[in-house]
DNA sequence: CTACAAATTTTGTTACAACAATAATGAAGA
DNA sequence: TCTTCATTATTGTTGTAACAAAATTTGTAG
């Protein structure tokens, strides 16, 4: 569906508007369909982001600043995210020894375990997304997607 | 910069992976840049967006529901968006005369005017995001997301 | 060794999003 | 007319986002 239609807009659109228009439309398509993915394990797509990036750590911990930096959406308060990971038991959080401003935030079995039974959920979802383009259409997207942004 | 330096990722991703991510940070992008262009006239994007909706209207009356459909991210609490912009003397609420479930919602000349002061930034803030793509790419940008997200 | 600046995280506050529950009105049929 | 259902909008509640201010620890210059 075209994004006209979508909007139900009456008058035809300047494609550099259309452009930011279906970025953001597409963006809340993708949101959408992976909250409803993770809505029966009780977890924001926040958190199960936080969750790949300490498993992607590889049993090293991650400090804030870390977790931050590599989140998508930067998230000004991380540390009321790791409250509601800990809560859960899915990760532990203590206090650096070598340097004690950092904090060393690290998932558990149980966060590694739910991890585990989300991937194939994830990926189906990742590819079904993806299905209408083929390889290299979506290779180009990203290209574009990548110059677009570029200052 | 490409979507892995970003996120700081360690591995190679699958490009159906990389997609998300790079529409997801892209909105991110153009949200940003957005909200600092709005700061200074104390709009949120979403108190714009149905400013927009209601000039689009041309003089008719919007109630809630047109509102709500012609809305890029769907609000769930449009009352309140308008309750944002009646206090700022943008709008003007009534109740529909016709159907007394309906609300009437109207721009007033203030709204008219900022969106006038505002409408040469939002042109330059779309021409300025775009202007690493030709109208060609712009084109095909606009029809691979489209495709991207049709189901 | 003290004082001050930088780094890192936490907390407070305000506003907004999501979702369900409620209210108000209208429409249609027994 | 009365009942019931559908439509439309509002409100309540809970959680989260944004942003600034504060707190804690470390490094360093005098």
């Amino acid at each position: 569906m075209k994004i006209e239609e979508i909007i139900k807009s009456t008058v035809s659109l300047d494609d550099a508007k259309k452009v930011i228009l279906n970025i953001v439309y597409t963006q809340n398509v993708i949101s959408d369909r992976f909250n409803e993915l993770l809505k029966p394990y009780d977890l924001s797509s926040e958190q199960f982001n936080v969750l790949r990036i300490l498993r992607g750590q590889k049993g090293n911990p991650a400090n804030m600043c870390v977790i931050q930096e590599r989140m998508v959406t930067k998230n000004s308060n991380t540390t009321r995210l790791i409250d509601k990971l800990l809560l859960k038991g899915l990760v532990t959080r203590e206090v650096c020894p070598e340097n004690r401003r950092k904090i060393e935030v690290l998932i558990t079995e149980k966060g590694l375990n739910l991890l585990t039974e989300l991937d194939p959920k994830v990926l189906e979802h990742e590819k079904s997304l993806a299905s209408n383009l083929n390889q290299e259409e979506i290779i180009l997207l990203n290209t574009l997607l990548e110059k677009y942004r570029t200052l």
